[in-house]
RNA sequence: CGGGGCAUGGCGCAGUUUGGUAGCGCGUCUGGUUUGGGACCAGAAGGCCGCAGGUUCGAAUCCUGCUGCCCCGACCA
């Protein structure tokens, strides 16, 4: 990495995405090794995540509560399936008390030993589930539908800032329900919000479907995902739903009385999306030159450069930057209406209202070069150049983010073309990795091209071919080629991807086509 | 858990092969000139060379041990 700039995505993609985290002040390594400080920057974005997540999870009928970080050891055991799937990365502690080592330091204290020993929570549902079995009695208490904003520790091996951190910031919802179809609905309908979150705020576009036994959470019965493709062509995981089922009701002894009278158990379901959203959009939208955030997560959504040589100029550039800024703010923006994009989800769920996120930089001691380079760096949606030149014409020069050109536009037209610009921006955007995400997708039929097109480092696009239902041949095919399923999609991509056929690898009966991709 | 790399002012690095006054760039501070694509000049501050031993008259440099971080694989949101 030079001092200026950061390493090309075709050069490095791996690296081009760490410099660019780095260098915009989104987040920076720790001194604990895994873990990252989430800076202002990159934490106004995940603030602005959440707003948007959160009005719709209240207008799904979700209310927030918080459970504790610690859990105790012995719920882990209650339920074998959950407890494969997160045994190998907890996080334990063990003493309540330091003691001086006698040397200047400090050290555990070996009579402090906890008794029973607590577990940071990989993930909610033991404690959770341990809370419902008081909350629940009748049918009458159901459903309940919380949702929590938390932090999480998962000690993994190997971590990348945002996309997999030993502790990150997520949000579980847990539901509970009298019936299976309840709780599928549910679990469907959480699916869908995520779906339009991604798209139509993230302007990431999504392919959902089913996992696949060995691809599911281990205490589900089954687990939906939003699966994005980002630019170096390999898919993430963006979110997951999972109806577990009555997995967590038996485990943890949670029944209702029914209408008729009858104690049954509860079934439930757990969605979650975390910080690695953040991490997805950098990789789906951003350039050589830095991040490009679309503008309804972006902490600053236009940035005014006033420029001006000496005091005078300056005093009238300013002053114009402010003037313009302040008509800016009061602009009720949220966002274009996506709505004709027919979104399957029941409940009307518009966006925030709010404003035009501005700033004037106004930093003497930086050039303008710098700054145009600083803000590109950072993600500003849109420049606005304002300098003794314009004011003769009294305009400015408004350049896009996304696109780079520069216009001119007179001062009287500036805010109704800027706020009609945070909304093209926030379409083409979705629609450039849209475009990005088909060009990319690939119908294979047999397995020497299959093999062929996984060749090589790096990701291959998703790639729609037969597959037998077998977990054997997943595995085969996944210590083969590195891909694995993705999804199962809901919807055929292309009209027949839902058809039998046979599979890639063995040639046996498929339902349908599957999704393969090298995943992050 | 395997393989590789790195550890030196706030940041990025050189110096280590062949031991001999700790250097460069960026940033910071002061003053001045500047400002439409990463400005310039002058001056200044800032280091237990990851830790612990050892060899030596003398160690950033050689030897031994340790620790930490990053990258690549197996496991995972």
């Amino acid at each position: 990495m030079s001092k200026e700039g950061i390493t090309s995505r075709s050069e490095s993609f791996a690296d081009w995405y760490t410099d660019l985290v780095v260098r915009a002040g989104l987040a920076d390594y720790s001194p604990v090794r895994g873990c990252m400080v989430i800076k202002p920057h990159g934490y106004a974005m995940w603030e602005l995540i959440q707003q948007g997540l959160d009005t719709m999870f209240k207008e799904t009928g979700h209310v927030n509560a918080c459970f504790p970080l610690m859990i105790p050891k012995s719920f882990f055991s209650k339920e074998a399936q959950h407890v494969e799937g997160f045994a190998k990365e907890c996080a334990v502690v063990t003493h309540y008390r330091l003691k001086n080592d006698g040397e200047g330091g400090v050290t555990v204290d070996p009579e402090a030993k906890l008794e029973e020993e607590l577990i940071l929570r990989p993930t909610s549902e033991t404690i959770i589930w341990d809370t419902y079995r008081n909350w629940i009695q009748s049918y009458r208490d159901l459903p309940i539908l919380v949702n929590q904003w938390a932090n999480i520790i998962r000690w993994e091996r190997r971590t990348r800032l945002f996309l997999r951190t030993t502790e990150f910031l997520w949000q579980e919802g847990h539901t509970a329900h009298a019936t299976y179809d309840e709780a599928e609905h549910e679990a469907r309908r959480m699916l869908e919000v995520y779906r339009r979150f991604a798209e139509d705020w993230l302007a990431v576009p999504v392919l959902t479907g089913v996992k696949s036994e060995g691809e599911k959470f281990a205490g589900a019965d089954h687990t939906y995902c939003i699966e994005a493709l980002v630019q170096d062509k390999r898919a993430i995981q963006a979110g997951t739903s999972h109806h577990l089922g009555q997995n967590f009701a038996k485990a943890f002894d949670v029944k209702y009385l029914s209408k008729e009278g009858q104690l049954e158990y509860v079934y439930a379901t757990s969605w979650g999306v975390s910080t690695r959203l953040i991490g997805t959009l950098i990789m789906a939208h951003s350039d050589d030159k830095g991040l490009i955030c679309p503008p309804r997560v972006a902490p600053i959504q236009v940035v005014i450069l006033p420029m001006g040589r000496d005091e005078e100029t300056r005093a009238r550039t300013y002053g114009a930057a402010d003037q313009l800024a302040s008509e800016l703010k009061a602009i009720a923006w949220s966002g274009p209406d996506l709505s004709e994009l027919e979104y399957d989800v029941p409940e009307l769920m518009h966006p925030l209202g709010s404003r035009i996120r501005v700033h004037v930089d106004k930093r003497e001691k930086e050039s303008p070069g710098f700054k145009f380079n600083d803000w590109e760096l950072k993600g500003a949606c849109l420049r606005v150049e304002l300098g003794p030149r314009d004011l003769e014409s009294s305009s400015c020069v408004v350049v896009r983010r996304d696109r780079g050109e520069k216009v001119t536009v007179s001062l009287s037209e500036a805010s109704a073309y800027i706020s009609e610009q945070l909304n093209a921006m926030q379409g083409d955007l979705y629609t450039a990795a849209l475009a990005r995400q088909h060009e990319n997708t690939f119908w294979v039929d047999t397995w020497d091209e299959f093999e062929k097109i996984f060749e090589g480092e790096g990701g291959a696009g998703f790639v729609m071919a037969h597959w037998d239902g077998t977990q054997e041949t997943e595995d085969i095919i996944s210590e083969k080629t590195k891909a694995t399923i993705r999804c199962i999609p809901f919807e055929p991509l292309r009209e027949g991807d839902d058809q039998p056929g046979t599979c890639i690898l063995t040639g046996k009966p498929s339902k349908q086509r599957v999704a393969f991709a090298k995943a992050y």
